[in-house]
DNA sequence: AGATGCTCTGAAAACGTTTCCATGGCTCAT
DNA sequence: ATGAGCCATGGAAACGTTTTCAGAGCATCT
């Protein structure tokens, strides 16, 4: 069996309350003891038990975050970024994903990390009301990240802004009719991005003394196929639009491939502006928005460690920005 | 506070022994009194002190999975085996990132998953042999994936053998100049798939009597920019390749970049193959090697499980096959 | 009828820490 | 010189479980 702190004691001569004096740095104790400690447990190899210093404790030293997908970029880079700052605190990380709802209602439900960690970050998955309910009453301290629940901490993107910056893009590429291809703008889980990217792309408009105009409007789904037939649509309006603006990149790959079966180009006949900044979409050279993820990730551990280390616990909002980057795909100015 | 097994106790009228037999199910115990702890349990929402199970039983239902890269596509598909694995066990997922050889040190000296976890899952880092001796010496059950150390158990896949296949489906195709673009040979971390896919790629050239040409390899770095200008170098010689063989599929990525920058396709101009067989590849058409990347975790997590479950302690070397897959990179025979 | 053995149960010990409290020695001001 | 106060220290309680041990109740066998 491993040395116990009983051990490093009698060896070193000393109380057991003394060695956990050394252990953990209390003033209180003279230079001389502390070194003759310090050499005993050197000499032992001696490392405290963690669980019963947990149980007296009642602190665990561990985080968990819970995310979807492990396998999607996005939530890749924000894992990342989460990393990154709890490899430099004392906490560890632990990990759970939730690909399925079953899945997600499992833990909800039985909240597996409860009691085996100080504090937790949810990443992209939207709470319902009983669940945020049964969250705060175990009292563990929460940090949404890239969604908002209740007046948890949140840190997010500001999809608004966003959009507003790709649409105003457009718009300094002188188009005027630029259409909007979105996904569901209320979906079951309560995701939002479609809609406030929606608000972004009206203001934008507005911003600019244009219209908006219901028939330049295409919501449906968040798939590629939805993209591809929502562009055919706009190109068989009377007045197509010369540009088009999609909710994310996914829908802009769908556009490109209609545009590509029309034998037109991205870019050269038709503008195009995605939003996510996915890897394929610096390949195809399409002009999106680049979101923060690694910075969401950190800032949230930063917040939940405040939260942790220094007892804040003010529900909090950051948001961050998004900045476009600029591609073939919206290269051109417009024609008209 | 949180209730105890007191609490539960006192309140069902039982002694506390009693409560702990029902929680863990213990067939000695009356099922009338058996369902009066359960809905006491259940009325109260008592959850057992995990800190204090574990002091007792010396048991951290724990593994810690110590990578690096946690960004690279190839961990995060390891990952996710591991992952799936893992949340359908007991076991919960500690994971640590390394990214610099600094952090690699500090790991291996510190062990600070030690007395946290129960297992240990370490992928594609080689372990220097005192740190191996430590890890024995700490007694604490590892398995290693995509890498090899001492006579712990491993899981790796056949580099060497992978390397052969691709090269030689490029011989095969007609191409007798084929270059070579791979990351660091001999890497900070001591990674050793670089040089094993060039071993793999000699053995293919010289059993197929052609001449390994030091102007034909490329090593640099594992970044996709690397890639790029590996390309641009191996045009510009007198005697260019008319095929390249990547070690991964990021460096792929790039040369497919710096070709389409040179007017030329991948495919029709330039034979093209990579390694890994990332998402990514399928959608641009690029012929690789594919890695069982989530089979690897998976059975890591398999076989630690195991060795945790039943005990089954025994070093083993568990070889996963890779394969080619022909896409439209590679599909064309050499004009030369 | 008594011994034996089985089933269910509770009291208490044990796990390895932190922390509270008491104590003894020392310094310092009076 | 003596009491007040501070510092370093050790003993012991406490944290919330699991597990050991002993015992009570009861049926079965001789």
């Amino acid at each position: 069996m491993a040395y116990t702190i009983k051990d490093v004691a009698k060896r070193a001569g000393v109380g057991i309350a003394t060695v956990s004096r050394v252990l953990n740095e209390s003033p209180n104790v003279l230079p001389e003891t502390r070194a003759r400690v310090l050499a005993v447990i050197d000499e032992l190899g001696y490392r405290p038990n963690h669980a019963a210093r947990q149980l007296v404790t009642a602190k665990t030293n561990a985080i968990a975050i819970i995310l979807p997908f492990l396998t999607r970029p996005f939530f890749i880079e924000v894992l990342r970024g989460i990393e990154s700052v709890v490899a430099n605190s004392e906490y560890q990380l632990i990990i759970f994903n939730v690909d399925s709802p079953e899945q997600r209602t499992r833990y909800f439900n039985t909240l597996p990390f409860l009691g085996r960690t100080d504090g937790l970050l949810i990443v992209s998955l939207p709470l319902a009301p009983p669940e945020i309910k049964r969250l705060q009453a175990a009292n563990l301290p929460a940090v949404m990240i890239d969604t908002q629940a209740g007046n948890l901490p949140s840190v997010v993107v500001d999809n608004v802004g966003g959009a507003f910056k790709a649409v105003e893009h457009l718009i300094s590429k002188g188009h005027q009719r630029i259409g909007f291809v979105s996904g569901q703008l209320e979906p079951d889980l309560g995701f939002t991005v479609n809609r406030d990217r929606q608000r972004g792309y009206e203001a934008a408009l507005t911003a600019h003394h244009l219209p908006v105009q219901a028939k330049y409007l295409r919501a449906g789904f968040d798939r590629r196929d939805w993209g591809h037939q929502a562009a055919l649509e706009l190109l068989d309006l009377a007045e197509p639009p010369s540009a088009i603006f999609a909710a994310n990149d996914d829908l802009a790959f769908g556009i490109i491939d209609a545009l590509r079966e029309r034998g037109l180009k991205a870019g050269d006949d038709l503008a195009v502006v995605g939003y996510d900044d996915l890897e394929m979409a610096q390949l195809i050279g399409l002009t999106t928005i680049h979101q923060p993820m690694e910075q969401m990730g950190r800032k949230g551990a930063e917040v939940l460690l405040a939260a942790l280390n220094e007892g804040t616990r003010r529900p909090t909002l950051h948001t961050l920005p998004v900045n476009l980057i600029e591609r073939a795909s919206s290269v051109k100015p417009s024609k008209a």
